[in-house]
DNA sequence: CTGTATCCGTCACGATACTG
DNA sequence: CAGTATCGTGACGGATACAG
């Protein structure tokens, strides 16, 4: 009983269907139900690279490759990923334009634009509390 | 030079000497520089215990024991970890009270009531955008 | 160009037992 | 009461090769 205080929806979903079909939500987490909203709003919007990506496209969408010479440490993998999950929790919008070679932008929706504030607070406190440790010029 | 983004001191620190020698710092990740202060930031305040615990010990002091009691799924040893690591980014400060049985209490630095503002509009927002995947009565 | 598939390593976290 | 020690597991993320 007591791990499934954080992962409730590890295996199957049944009442949760999935947002999105293609096959890399596989290996999407599950988790959709929570208990604290702040566990939510981390696993929405925390991680290694959501931040980053949020960031990048807030003020212009960009082209899947240009998000990755944005973020030179970013695998194409993990990139995907993150997109696929932050598209499936209706944070940012993938638009694809047919034609070749294919063409797909990332664009923040409302609700993604509305996540730009806190990531805003996040970042001054860390600039004002942490200074000491961050090294933005490197 | 790629992976070196994210976890730039993985191994021995030279220049940040720890804040605590005691034995659980072993255990703790080493990463104190960062690129991102949004990093630095969900590294500090992130994970998935250290927002429970700082919304816990809030409003007043807590010992040990009482914060373990109002946070039943963690075990002994990640909430030993987590105050570790509270207390050396000072968001927590800990009190020993000498005597047997031995009391120990946590409390909030005033850089740790500077994170309470953040929690609570990460709190807001997901309360407003992320309603329908919160149960928070369970 | 924009992905997918596969293999693999690391680390956060959990369970449990033990201690001053 | 407030920790430590030890072992185990799975999720997260990286590297590389392949595909429409």
């Amino acid at each position: 009983m007591a791990s499934a205080f954080l992962k409730i929806q590890t295996g199957e979903t049944k009442t949760q269907p999935l947002i999105c079909q293609r096959p890399e939500y596989r290996y999407m987490p599950k988790k959709r139900m929570y208990v604290c909203p702040i566990e939510a709003a981390m696993d929405v919007i925390g991680g290694k690279w959501k931040p980053h990506i949020l960031w990048k496209i807030k003020d212009a969408p960009l082209r899947f490759g240009a998000i990755q010479e944005k973020l030179p440490a970013i695998s194409q993998k993990m990139l995907t990923r993150q997109l696929r999950a932050l598209e499936a929790d209706s944070l940012v919008s993938r638009t694809e334009y047919p034609g070749m070679p294919p063409r797909v932008e990332y664009a923040l929706t409302e609700r993604g634009q509305s996540v730009i504030p806190i990531l805003s607070s996040l970042k001054d406190w860390a600039d004002e509390e942490l200074a000491d440790q961050i090294n933005e010029h490197e």
